[in-house]
DNA sequence: CCTACCGATCGGTAGG
DNA sequence: CCTACCGATCGGTAGG
């Protein structure tokens, strides 16, 4: 059922993460659509309420990614199948991802906080994922978990900038894990 | 010798990785050196000027500290001095590198070709120390070059985000680079 | 470095 | 969904 609505925040999501927020003006948003910029405040309050929206659908996607990591996995498996989920929804939904990632900054006031709580929740289910491995004896005793989880985030939060949907998102992330987990070096496995 | 050309430039470097390029008026400049925005033009020719001259002097701070990586260092050396190197060019000027990770998008015409081509010589450079590294025997013979590379670069690009100015930035490289070399399930260096 | 100004565009509203 | 409009601000220039 496409939506009037659905179709304006859609093309919000594209063009904020190509041009940017303040890059985009209303005018170019009902030039997308078709119709007066004057029109299109019937479907929203607002820009800045066009921007919460893509956040808040960001934020829920990423999370929801999370949620089906399963609990009893082995440490590796699950930041293996972590990483696939949230390359997933990069892949999938890449300009929301990319407003998400990149243009948080410029909301204003409570959704501004409200927002930022749930980058932060994110980040701390991420670091969790660590502790409970290195808790369980999935990971190596000495682990510098802080570290781990950042470098992880860190090649979650920039794949936007380089991953092309549809193209073995899920075969990247286990690649990437396959480096992190066996190192650059690689010894054998131990039997 | 501190000039008002240089304090423009400061200046620029800062709001624009604050408030990003568009978010940034020449009276938001003015005003943060005390004057008109009409007297801005004596200092320089356009606001796309100051944002191409905040991304010239990221590309060479960059390039500059991947000069300093030895030829003749091991391979796993060699990337653990090159992230000490970019870790401490965004710690020292995060400013600048803020804006030449995040706002290159916002240059036009010649400028933003010529800056694309720094940065993917940047990333080349990188990818070319983990293929050296491989045919060098520093690294494991079935290590996937790109996805070493593109590993590294994240927690390089992503770390303008995270990284306090003068906080043991040395040491984080470090830890980034041990936990990649010997894995998050590490076994034993052999002797 | 300032004053005064240019045309263009901004986000948003009123009234239909 | 449109027309017509609001005050504010934009990057930039002229002339001093």
């Amino acid at each position: 059922m496409a939506t009037r609505k659905g179709d304006l925040a859609r093309e919000a999501a594209r063009l904020f993460a190509e041009r940017g927020f303040h890059g985009t003006s209303m005018g170019n948003l009902a030039d997308a659509l078709g119709v007066q910029k004057g029109s299109l405040y019937s479907l929203t309050g607002s820009k800045q309420e066009l921007l919460f929206e893509t956040m808040r659908s960001g934020a829920r996607a990423f999370h929801a990614a999370l949620d089906e990591v399963p609990d009893d996995a082995s440490a590796v498996e699950r930041v293996r199948l972590a990483l696939r989920g949230h390359l997933r929804v990069v892949a999938e939904q890449i300009d929301v991802a990319t407003v998400f990632t990149r243009e948080w900054r410029y909301l204003e006031g409570d959704d501004r906080e409200l927002i930022l709580a749930e980058r932060r929740r994110y980040e701390d289910r991420w670091r969790r994922l660590f502790q409970e491995g290195l808790e369980s004896g999935g990971l190596r005793t000495d682990l510098d978990v802080g570290a781990a989880a950042l470098l992880v985030l860190s090649a979650a939060n920039w794949a936007y900038t380089w991953l092309t949907p549809g193209r073995d998102t899920d075969e990247l992330a286990d690649r990437f894990v396959a480096i992190l987990v066996d190192g650059l070096r690689g010894y054998a496995t131990p039997a």
